[in-house]
DNA sequence: ATATACTCGACCTATTTAGTCGTGTTTAGT
DNA sequence: ACTAAACACGACTAAATAGGTCGAGTATAT
């Protein structure tokens, strides 16, 4: 499960993408229009400020603008910078990889191969789904099952 | 990222999977082998005797056995037994589908469509992994990924 | 000036995670 | 029947995470 500060972000993300694209959109705004707690939605875009997500202006005509397009930012880049790593084991996670702790070998490891095609569907099908493509409905993957 | 708890079940099952088949395996030895807390072990191999993945005999010369076949028991089941359901969302879990507590339109909700993705690639790979495809090291799965 | 709006560190509460403890019950062997 | 071996099981605990909240501060347009 992801987190609901997640889902918070990705449902910011598509306000604003949805907005008039050069008019700042206040906190307050996004925060009725997609009912997340004001103070909470606070916390989350100035994480996505820092990672150059989105951008802000002060003051009165102030709020928060997308910094890059919406079919620039994927739904992997969001989910990492809110949850962590998207892989379902550390020794798998290709942005922020560290053994398991009590992994006796990673090479031999019989949970870790099942979990490798995990990660990869997972990694493949939020990495290639943006903000964009989000809104517009449409799949950015088509995945296909083949038995071995 | 998957619990400690469903890595233990698993190398616990995995354990079972590779004893004699008749022969009960005590907890103290899958708890060495595999190092496990034995306490926490005992636990975990409760929670699966009580869904009838294992079945236990006590006093001396007691200890577990897989009563299932070990080409039967799926990660899938193994990981909603321990950690809950596998959906990123729980309006995604098809065994235990809940609304998202402020979704607004589940139908037209723009988040929904990408994790729908996700959802099928986790569960399609790891209802058909089994505990002894992960023995073998033999993939269940192929997955093409296709650009749409 | 001043009202508006973002900034940011500190704080808070409930739940979950990862165990541990101790007592009880069952069983095989003598 | 006794006893040692082994599982059963509810209660307990510490630390981390999730999901927020608070309040003082800073920038900006008018």
């Amino acid at each position: 499960m992801i987190s609901q500060k997640a889902k918070y972000a990705l449902r910011a993300l598509i306000a604003l993408a949805q907005a008039a694209p050069d008019e700042p959109m206040l906190i307050g705004d996004i925060a009725e229009q997609q009912d997340i707690p004001r103070k909470f939605l606070e916390q989350i875009l100035l994480d996505l400020k820092h990672r150059g997500l989105v951008r802000s202006r002060r003051g009165k005509a102030g709020g928060y603008l997308l910094l890059r397009s919406s079919g620039d930012i994927t739904f992997g880049e969001v989910l990492r910078l809110i949850d962590g790593p998207l892989a379902p084991l550390p020794c798998l996670s290709k942005t922020a990889y560290h053994r398991c702790v009590d992994c006796q070998d990673e090479t031999t490891c019989h949970i870790r191969k099942v979990f490798a095609d995990v990660a990869d569907a997972t990694r493949t099908v939020l990495d290639r789904a943006t903000i964009a493509d989000a809104i517009s409905g449409h799949s950015a993957t088509r995945i296909v099952f083949e038995l071995n």
